[in-house]
DNA sequence: TTATTATATCCATTTATCTCGATATGTCAA
DNA sequence: TTGACATATCGAGATAAATGGATATAATAA
């Protein structure tokens, strides 16, 4: 867990909101993966374009925010057909919520 | 609380670290304030050049830091004559713990 | 195969951050 | 009041981050 390139990733409004917003993907997005008509558990994953729509930034800036944070450890990407899914790391979060107790 | 201005202060490892230092003030740094003959409490203040020498960075530097901490709220800083002795604002770290547990 | 759609990557410009040496300011001691 | 010391501020060059348009890649649909 680099704890830098942790609280980097997570210096940027739009970024803490795509973290913030996928705690509840549900509520935040439109339904997803209706295009599929096989079923697939996306985990409560969330396509590229409905979190561009969200946040009101263009897409490339998205995608390499997107990047930003899966390499931070806090998203993890899947893909199906063309769209990939992004989804919070449980795993990072919760490693970083103990370190600030216990740290910080 | 500005969340994004308390990430980017501690999106640097020397800064990160004073935060961590200074929680154990009299563990990683000298007995402070043995210069005055009366009596202070200095509430774990620490100077700005213990801090340098620990870090092993140039003043204006340290100093630069001490004050993108300050303002992020993460520091208290107290002036006693020469010396400005600089604490953890231990209410907004607590603050912070609790939005990481709360809502991330 | 071709057209279309979703996402990723590339390139470039602007803006912010890092870090230092030099200097200013503030405080005390002689 | 001067000198010495602790800290803060200034100015600058180097590096990194932000952001978007254009384009490439990958996957599907016609």
């Amino acid at each position: 867990m680099n704890k830098i390139e942790i609280f980097k990733a997570l210096s940027n409004e739009t970024r803490l909101n795509i973290i913030e917003w996928l705690k509840e993907p549900e509520k935040n997005f439109p339904p997803q993966g209706e295009h599929f008509d096989y079923s697939i558990d996306l985990k409560g994953g969330v396509c590229v374009g409905s979190i561009c729509d969200k946040a009101g930034i263009s897409q490339s800036t998205i995608s390499h925010y997107l990047d930003i944070l899966q390499k931070a450890d806090l998203l993890l990407a899947e893909r199906h057909g063309k769209w990939t899914y992004y989804r919070r790391n449980e795993e990072t979060l919760a490693e970083m919520a103990e370190y600030f107790n216990r740290e910080i």
